[in-house]
DNA sequence: GTGAAAGCGCTAACAC
DNA sequence: GTGTTAGCGCTTTCAC
């Protein structure tokens, strides 16, 4: 035991209160710096220290302060999300994937929402930005200039998702939304469908989506396809209320597509209030293919994309990144697959 | 103009590069401390000042590193959430309201995912703390005594939400899952149903609103309610399968209470596959009243919780405690309704 | 393998 | 209203 009384000047400033890594190296008998390598780089202390360190840390309750740790070391260990919204199953599924991939690998979520109207995405990205995440994954590619450029000046590792582009900011992966429009239209072209409508969400993926499936309905000699928009987020609601104005201005329509698998459910719903029998009076092709759409009835046939790999590829491009490997530019298709089911 | 040529000893450590507060002063050409003053209390400097520091920002192109002012003003401007899962609606809506509730007061939303296994949380728990979060939102009040020990001993607001308790960590938002089961009950005997089932997912909460269901049915003298367990997070696949195991047991049964608006979709669902009426030969009930329940077909009669007031009052008392407003001890009960639609 | 010194970028405390 | 000083708690650098 050494003498631990030392004068104690007045300090000027009242830390925290909680327990320091200096508090735990003062029990174990070592330097400040020597607790810091047993907790981080075990492997380059002794064994006795190390066992000294782990004592004094449950002895004192220790939690490390990542806050400084990160401001001393430049790495956060934090990676930011942001997402339209978390409130449909879309995105949340995707930041489900990223927070357990992150976790896995020992970083944290910072959460963001832009909404669907792009207003607030350039102040989050400066609040973001603020905490100097080791990596920020964005939704889609449609960012403004201010954006692109705060975000190139940070220095941050960028992985655009959900989307491709020729331009990315740093890092993409997501996979073309005008393939899907068009692989949908084949989809339903193959299956005798001719006369074909869409529902989509006012947002501008989807509305790709839509003008790929329209423009290659009109190469397969299909008739002019109606596109009915509505409001991103789309819900339920807004696929019944679709179906209903639809069926105003289309009658005799044979297949919906629709950017969503809760705007497919939304059309599934009301044709059943209708008596429209689905898939015999009025097929249905969903987005997504969220959990629900296998077990619907009748199940539905939907757009499958990846959003688990597009997580966890987004964040093997942060981690490695962020481990020193300068791969940047980095750019992945995931592709997407239609899986027919029984409403088409 | 200073004279800005000093000499420049090696520096022995490399900053991040970015532009600093500093930098920003001496463009402006005051104090770091004032530019500071200029960035957070706008009030407290003279007009030219402030016209000179914003220019300086707007020149530089600075974002103020929030790791580094956390660090000396002990306020991270951060609030962590911890959710069993994003992936299904029902927490999905309580981030989504926390995150908007947050940023609203300008602070950030830090997202936990602990699984329904609790294993996870205890080791998540520590990492959070790291962070020194400025408030700390917990779901549901059934936390391991390592847990509540660090939580009290980290001295950060706390606040439990979903559920009600007399030994909260420190504050508390929730409703009684034992007066939902209760209520749903009585509901159900009122409107004539006698036998009544309850398809529950594995969660503690989902339990206590299921023990109680079938405990005020027996006073109700109503015949014994079977409780069907099916795993967390329950899912419309769950709740298709646990109606064909229900019918297995209970032909006969008229009414089930299912433990999310997922799973009585699931029923619903399933009903439809089987040609049983619902509500005629089958009356179903929700929990939650997602956005979905009020447009299916038909229309789910469900519990409903406000978690948008839930996350806001949340919100309120971390906010409230971040300014000083010594409030401790605080539970709000917000109580819930049961919406009666076509389902039942 | 271990330690001393020097910051990371910011703000609290205390002047003036 | 503005500036000086001294940290916040940690890790880098460099030395032994």
């Amino acid at each position: 035991m050494k003498d631990e009384s030392v004068s104690a000047p007045r300090r000027s400033r009242r830390g925290s209160g909680a327990v320091t890594l200096h508090d735990v190296a003062r029990l174990a008998g070592v330097a400040p710096i020597t607790a810091s390598r047993a907790l981080n780089q075990p492997g380059q202390v002794s064994a006795e220290v190390l066992q000294r360190v782990s004592e004094a840390v449950a002895a004192t309750g220790y939690v490390r302060n990542h806050q400084a740790g990160g401001l001393a070391s430049a790495r956060s260990r934090l990676v930011a999300a942001l997402v339209p919204t978390v409130a449909g199953p879309m995105f949340a599924s995707t930041v489900q994937a990223l927070s357990d991939a992150l976790a896995a690998e020992g970083y944290q979520l910072l959460l963001g929402q832009s909404g669907y109207g792009d207003s607030r995405e350039d102040a989050l990205l400066e609040a973001i930005i603020g905490r100097r995440p080791d990596g920020i994954v964005l939704t889609g590619t449609g960012h403004s200039a201010l954006a692109r450029q705060r975000l190139r000046a940070a220095r941050i590792p960028v992985v655009e998702t959900w989307d491709l582009g020729d331009e990315p900011i740093d890092m993409l992966v997501g996979f073309s939304h005008e393939a899907v429009g068009r692989a949908v239209a084949g989809f339903l072209h193959d299956r005798g469908y001719r006369r074909l409508a869409m529902l989509a969400g006012d947002d501008p993926r989807s509305m790709r989506r839509a003008e790929a499936f329209a423009a290659q309905a009109a190469l397969l000699g299909l008739p002019t396809v109606p596109v009915l928009q509505v409001a991103a987020p789309t819900t339920l609601r807004s696929g019944r209320d679709g179906l209903t104005a639809l069926l105003r201005s289309q009658p005799d329509c044979e297949a919906v597509f629709c950017s969503s698998d809760l705007l497919a459910l939304g059309v599934i719903t009301e044709a059943q209030a209708r008596g429209l029998a689905v898939p015999r009076q009025l097929a249905v092709v969903g987005f997504g293919d969220q959990d629900f759409a296998a077990d619907l009835h009748p199940a539905l046939s939907t757009v499958r994309i990846d959003s688990q790999a597009m997580a966890r590829q987004a964040v093997r491009f942060i981690v490695d990144r962020a481990d020193g490997h300068e791969v940047s530019g980095q750019s992945v298709d995931i592709g997407f697959s239609i899986v027919g089911r029984q409403s088409t």
